[in-house]
DNA sequence: TTTAATTTCGCTTTTGTCGAAAAAATAATT
DNA sequence: AATTATTTTTTCGACAAAAGCGAAATTAAA
């Protein structure tokens, strides 16, 4: 890989963040990710992939204003790029393409 | 990850091995990467992740008998595991919820 | 100054990647 | 027939990228 492939969990991430559209940050992203994938994951790791999917050209950022609640700073909201998506709907599709050529007898 | 996770390359060649039914073994499987998933990979590479993947209980492998062409020595045949098609349509059940809750306006 | 929500930092383990060496078979040469 | 070359295939050793975590830093309200 030379730093422009989909990892496993950088797909799953901004398959999430595509989900939450408008509303995409950090914890929300952990929570949505444990509740849909049923898997556990800290929030460095989360902030870790978002960090490079940014650097990767598939999601964008910018600053929420801070809320009102105690501890509410403002939050990094992100959003899929239109490269982001591209590089979804390419890895769907082949994959699409490699389920569809297994016969029915391939497996143990 | 602790060795029971699907990494994103070891899907790909899983579906490879699934796809090649009887006959997958490295070669074959380097060339049907590169041809089905527009992609470059080595012989050393597919060998890597194949031993990974039968660490992890994926894939199963025995020995074909030598052919007669020229250099024409035994291959390692690998198959899937019930483990492994159960480890690749929990995946792929995962990335389809993802997918339909994704609203229209989600991108960029 | 305490507490809460959020992001950033430094570090380790697992995956992905390759070049080169080893092994095992047939073909060619002496 | 013995040795050497060539071909197909797998194994080994090393390094880079992705996945993962705990703890520190930041920013807001109480």
């Amino acid at each position: 890989m030379k730093g422009t492939n989909l990892g496993e969990l950088e797909e799953i991430v901004l398959l999430i963040v595509a989900n939450l559209y408008d509303h995409a940050y950090g914890i929300l992203i952990k929570n949505e990710i444990e509740a849909k994938c049923n898997r556990s994951i800290t929030i460095s790791t989360v902030h870790n992939v978002l960090q490079r999917l940014q650097e990767k050209g598939f999601l964008s950022s910018r600053y929420s204003e801070p809320t009102k609640e105690r501890g509410g700073k403002r939050k990094l909201l992100f959003t899929v790029t239109a490269s982001g998506q591209t590089a979804l709907n390419t890895i769907k599709e082949m994959r699409e393409k490699l389920w569809s050529g297994i016969p029915k007898v391939a497996f143990e």
